[in-house]
DNA sequence: CGTTGATTTGATGCCATTCAACTGTTGTGG
DNA sequence: CCACAACAGTTGAATGGCATCAAATCAACG
């Protein structure tokens, strides 16, 4: 499905692991929208290290910020095919066209409240930034039960701002307490024990939706998805609250 | 200046210090423009722990995140007066008049930049992370010499995701290294040494300006600039490379 | 089978936090 | 005017979490 564009706006690329879509420091006239694939931002500093400032699954859209040139470079995490636009083009459209400006706003807006749970991410202890990468991941990619990670270990690392080898720990911590289940690129969800104190089943409840559940029933539909599984995992790093980090 | 509206939309409020201007989960029905003074939004923990995600001076604007309920609370940080206007009538507004919805989207996209600034700058040691927001003040504060802090050492620990020991120490480290004079409040920077190696001051133009100077008068003018004094104060940070973090 | 890259595991050290004491400032009320 | 409390900021010592360095394990592939 695709949000931004027609058929008939810009061109479609496809790039193979590990390429480049666009380079630092490259004149920001166009926009990149994912169709297929999982394509990440990246900063890569002199001294070799490597930041990733957000992951773009299909859907999403790079590259919205107002600025002349890329502050980042855009790679292909996976083979992705990507369509791009100039953005002259797209104001074109804008202008003719409400419901683009809207959407093209609508989306730069979501991209922005990211940005946001992700600086709120970053000012965390290591297990609760894998913990909650790995709620960023089940909302993002419509997890069941499995939450498939595109990414390699070095990636998710240079994402949480860790080195690879504590977020190897991290998982293998979340395993050792039986919440999930390693397998290679895949983290296998497993139903918590969830025994006795439902009044913290509630506060969990809360923190991602938003709300108090209203019934019994309510609560107990919501513990079997997948969300809640991952959610509840926060009790399992000493982590207090949380707070709302699920939205749409 | 007022960016966003005119005198005839939506109302303006005085808050004074410390007083908050909306709460987490109020609905996000309203956009909210620092006409004076300045403003952050906040994020409390159960266990008492606080981030700051964002600071606002005058001409910004906050809570364009496309959000149902506010994730973060907005505080007063000064005494502040702020223009609250609904999205609704904003969006009335942007319907009928191109240049407010242009604005609009610009004035998010900025913000997205600035958050991405804020992810690049989280992942980076405690003393980077301090001179990289002497260096956000420094360009958006319109500085000269002198960089006035309108926030508590505490503050600045929360946005950088710190202790406000940690600010403290990091603060006298540059003192104490020359570069700055602390005053307060105010940090007063100190003209660097810049003996020798000017091929790495070209090197620390272009991470702040974006392209290398084209001439040695180019240089030489930007190096008065507060601006360049603090870029400079990267050298003494065992920092290698920082990127370009000045835009617009 | 050897090579290469990805991940895990282990040992050690450093940096930032934590806890604590102390200084200086501001404000309050007698 | 002074005593006192409350707050902001600085400084010091000890702890611990995460990085660093190093090596082992494992899978994929030619």
């Amino acid at each position: 499905m695709l949000y931004l564009s027609n058929k008939h706006v810009g061109v479609v690329r496809t790039y193979r692991c590990k390429n480049e879509i666009f380079r630092e420091d490259d004149p920001a006239d166009r926009v990149y929208e994912v169709i297929k694939g999982t394509v990440c931002t990246t900063k890569t500093l002199r001294d070799g290290k490597r930041q990733i400032a957000g992951f773009y699954f299909p859907g999403d859209v790079l590259g919205l910020e107002n600025v002349a040139k890329h502050p980042l470079a855009g790679q292909a995490i996976t083979e992705a095919r990507v369509r791009i636009v100039k953005k002259q083009a797209l104001n074109a459209l804008a202008s003719s066209d409400c419901k683009v400006a809207d959407r093209l706003l609508s989306l730069t807006a979501r991209e922005l409240a990211r940005k946001q749970d992700l600086v709120l991410l970053l000012s965390r202890s290591a297990q609760e930034r894998i913990v909650g990468f790995l709620l960023e991941m089940a909302q993002r990619t419509s997890a069941t039960d499995r939450i498939e990670l595109p990414m390699h270990r070095r990636d998710i690392a240079d994402y949480l701002g860790l080195t690879l080898e504590t977020v190897s720990r991290g998982f293998w911590d979340l395993e050792r307490r039986g919440a999930i289940k390693i397998a290679k690129r895949s983290i296998v969800l497993r139903s918590q024990p969830a025994n006795g104190r439902t009044e913290v089943l509630r506060d969990i409840f809360e923190a991602v939706k938003g709300c108090r559940p209203k019934t019994e029933h309510e609560l107990d539909d919501w513990l079997a998805s997948p969300q809640a599984k991952i959610a509840t995992l926060f009790n399992l790093t000493s982590l207090s609250y949380w707070g709302e980090r699920a939205r749409s």
